[in-house]
DNA sequence: CTACTACCTATAGTAACTATAGATTCAAGC
DNA sequence: GCTTGAATCTATAGTTACTATAGGTAGTAG
């Protein structure tokens, strides 16, 4: 089952059909081979992408650092120096995105852990993602 | 330094001064007291639900889970039915954003790393994230 | 060969900001 | 006290990244 339709393709990903279709209009995905009743047909390479960018969306990455990404996919080639440069870059992002939210479920799970009076006492959501501030709720 | 301006608060926070406007718009923050000439007045409390809203900003959360995780900072006394309900939610969202963003975190490193006879051998990020399928690129 | 679903293009609408326009206010210097 | 330039105000328009709709074509089951 190498050939999907776009449908096919959306059920697999979990992407939306429009969606697909958009992608494919700003470039991010490649025209696909067409039928002989012009509807598209979708190979592994190009579901593997998809899926990709779902998950960097799910993530909330910006599109400009998603094509980055797939900028590394697409010419692996490039010198060292490039790759690395944007690879660094984003691992920066990933890394402090790790941390925050290493810190939101810490607390996400106190809150859960802490419900046993009927009540929760406090709630220091915001005091756990507001590094660098003295939060005075 | 308890009391900050508009200008003041977006420079400690990183958000933009018509963000600031815009949250207090559709009620993620609250109206700030004014002064004499009607300009807005902050306080520590907000500075810290606003970093709060902003780092979820970064971390690619929904508007709608925003609101959820400040429902609780705001109604902590709330059931714990109700708290844990959405607490364990939300630690669903941050557990599966900790994996993927773990998975890409390795890769990157691992190009990073391989980055040693001037090129770049082979680009598996895309795999890296597409699990689940069998990337035949 | 009809009925139904999936697909096609093109365009309009939505969510979450972000920028612009024009008026007012603050704060510093004369 | 007055000017002048930056910061603030409101209101509205524009942008980004999708998402839905409209109107038509293609494939497939009975």
């Amino acid at each position: 089952m190498s050939e999907l339709t776009i449908g096919q393709l959306a059920k697999e990903t979990g992407c939306k059909v429009p969606t697909i279709r958009y992608f494919e209009k700003i470039g991010m995905l490649p025209e696909p081979a067409r039928s002989a009743g012009n509807t598209r047909i979708y190979n592994a390479a190009t579901m593997a992408r998809l899926t990709f960018i779902c998950h960097c969306r799910e993530l909330g990455f910006p599109q400009k650092a998603v094509r980055e990404l797939l900028g590394l996919v697409d010419h692996p080639d490039q010198s060292c120096e490039t790759v690395t440069k944007i690879a660094a870059t984003q691992l920066d992002h990933v890394n402090q995105r790790i941390s925050h939210l290493a810190a939101l479920k810490v607390e996400l799970e106190r809150m859960i852990s802490s419900c046993n009076g009927g009540r929760v006492a406090q709630c220091r959501i915001v005091e756990s993602l507001a590094d660098g501030t003295h939060a005075t709720s």
